[in-house]
RNA sequence: UGUCCCAUGGUGUAAUGGUAACACUCCGGUUUUUGGUACCGUCAUUCUAGGUUCGAGUCCUAGUGGGACAACCA
């Protein structure tokens, strides 16, 4: 391999400037923090890769920490699911956290703030301290409680951690400045009371530490180097500061945080409420549906790890907004199948051919390579008869000469096996093609080295023995939302724009070697494009899920 | 009438004061028992105005445009 090297983004800058500036490499530590009230989806997976490639990069560990502390959200079943995704994607985290281990220190950091003078319980209701926070343009103003004794913000918020207080009766604050440009900075909330299970604490607590209280802290207990989120956070990167001001010991690594813009994928939507949606009004058939570009989705719909990877990381990272056009992951993802997946042959909308010189009843097993771009991975056999199926659309009586497939006269090879002339075709009443008759060349097998097999056809067709084939499910996947933004139209809404058309199921005819394909294995159907079989599966009836087409050059032409 | 962030082909990213490049897309061609793949080629880019400099996509100022910030969410 004699991979170019990549230019440095932003991110690999700001760390080898620190490395620079003194930072020991051993000390480079990342992270992943994921909140588990949601699946994972392709822009996670950016992330995933960022973090993870970076730990790859200098070969230093990255934490996969689940930011569980929001008990009403988070479900346990949410931390199997991104746990599965992120070795899915093929990475290995060193320590597996939980911002709910560190309650306990979270809290004697608070306790201490409280001793310092510089958090308080304030007994306001939220309208009230909503209020007085002011807004973008219009300062805030202290609250009538910001200036309690130590001993009562002590035993109030000693109360809020023994269950004494209910929800919203009192909240704990860091006092910072009601005035700063930055609203994050006016006094923000630190615990609030909830009384809800923790999937992981049970009811041991009655409050929970906010985001911003919990972040930073965490990142500094794990001794994470480089805390990278995305720009929605940058604002918040000052009181990541003013927090980690108020606990950082001097031979300790402080973590930095830095922002970086989300990666939009065109034609689809991320936000978790929005894919929820989806899912609740069964416009979709739940969060691993194909059409989802959650990693789960992606992953049933037949992608590779590989094929995302390689996306991640060729559309780099920057600070200003994006949107990566679809086409972008869809070139990745037939680079990689293209390598690694097996060719089969299966007919889509199947027409009868019949080879009227091919003897009544004979069979022979043709060999079939598996993969033109590797022979190391053999061949297979694939019966021949004289009833074939052959795709419609690759017949037509007469056409021009740009039609290379097969008309009454003309000659195409049949995809290693004879070559064929068309000699007519049967019609029903309303003029519709119900069979085509065509006759074979016995010396132009494939393969047979004769000269008539060397005969140059312009046209290769695929195609399936009738007697042979296996009847299966195809389900045909085209984009979930037929504009590139769905979610930024300032009059609709992004359901307006789901494409009606996203999904159709069809019966496929499939040559017999196709039932040994695994469930989740991805194969080319030869000419039509990857097709990835599907769990719905069964031993009556396979399901494939269309992954994506091969680029057609001909259907542009035709259009 | 605030603070902060961002601005390079259609899309995404490079160029770290010294010839604006790479990938995708589009279009055209060669090869081909997949109208696939591979290979080759064409088109196309620094938001505007000043300033600093021998030299500015890069540094400074202003403007314009886009985005973020008023959850007891993360």
């Amino acid at each position: 391999m004699s991979e170019e090297k990549r230019a440095n983004n932003f991110i690999e800058d700001i760390i080898e400037e620190d490395l620079q500036q003194g930072l020991s490499e051993d000390l480079l530590r990342f992270r992943f923090p994921p909140e588990p009230n949601g699946f994972l989806h392709i822009g996670h997976a950016s992330a995933i890769c960022l973090n993870f490639g970076l730990g790859e990069k200098y070969n230093k560990p990255v934490n996969l920490r689940f930011d569980d502390t929001n008990p009403a959200k988070e479900e346990a079943k949410y931390v199997e699911a991104i746990q599965r995704d992120v070795e899915w994607l093929g990475y290995e985290w060193d320590q597996l956290c939980f911002a709910s281990d560190y309650f306990q220190q979270l809290y004697d950091w608070a306790v201490q703030l409280i001793k310092n003078g510089k958090a308080y319980v304030d007994s306001q209701s939220s309208e009230e301290i909503a209020a007085q926070k002011g807004t973008p343009t219009e300062p805030g103003v202290d609250g009538p409680y910001r200036n309690r004794s130590v001993e009562e913000n002590l035993q109030l918020f000693e109360g809020m951690k023994n269950g004494e207080y209910g929800e919203s009766e009192h909240v704990l604050r860091a006092k910072i400045d009601m005035q700063s440009n930055n609203m994050l900075m006016r006094d923000p909330i630190m615990y609030r009371v909830v009384n809800r299970s923790h999937h992981r604490t049970g009811t041991d607590w009655k409050i929970y530490p906010m985001y911003d209280w919990t972040h930073g802290e965490s990142d500094y207990i794990e001794q994470i180097s480089h805390s990278f989120c995305t720009l929605e956070f940058l604002p918040h990167r000052e009181l990541y500061d003013w927090f980690l001001d108020q606990v950082v010991e001097d031979k300790k690594v402080r973590p930095k945080q830095r922002e970086f813009a989300r990666r939009n994928v065109s034609h689809t939507v991320t936000s978790k409420r929005k894919l929820q949606k989806l899912v609740d009004q069964g416009v979709v058939s739940g969060w691993d549906d194909p059409r989802m570009t959650t990693i789960s989705g992606l992953r049933r719909r037949g992608y590779t790890a590989n094929a995302i990877k390689n996306f991640a990381d060729s559309i780099g990272i920057a600070k200003r907004d994006n949107l990566v056009d679809m086409n972008h992951l869809e070139f990745h993802l037939r680079d990689d199948l293209n390598k690694v997946a097996n060719r089969v042959m299966c007919v889509l909308d199947p027409i009868k051919l019949i080879i009227t010189n091919y003897p009544d009843g004979q069979e022979e097993m043709l060999q079939a390579e598996n993969s033109q771009e590797d022979e190391s991975r053999g061949y297979r056999e694939v019966p021949f008869s004289k009833e074939l199926w052959i795709e419609r659309e690759d017949f037509k009586e007469s056409a021009n000469k740009k039609y290379f497939r097969l008309t009454i006269g003309k000659e195409v090879r049949l995809k290693n096996a004879y070559i064929i002339k068309g000699t007519s075709c049967v019609k029903d009443d309303d003029g519709n093609i119900t069979e085509i008759h065509a006759t074979y060349d016995p010396d132009s097998k494939s393969g047979s080295g004769t000269e008539a097999s060397m005969r140059r056809v312009k046209g290769t067709l695929h195609w399936v023995s009738a007697v042979h084939a296996l009847p299966v499910e195809v389900r045909l996947y085209d984009r979930l939302f037929s504009v590139p933004s769905p979610d930024t139209d300032k009059e609709k809404d992004f359901m307006e724009f789901i494409n009606p058309d996203s999904l159709s199921v069809i019966t496929a005819m499939a040559e017999p070697a196709m039932r040994q394909i695994p469930v989740g294995e991805t194969v080319q159907f030869q000419r039509k494009g990857y097709f990835c079989v599907d769990p719905d599966s069964t031993e009556e009836k396979m399901v494939f899920n269309r992954t994506v087409t091969l680029r057609d050059t001909w259907a542009k032409l035709d259009q």
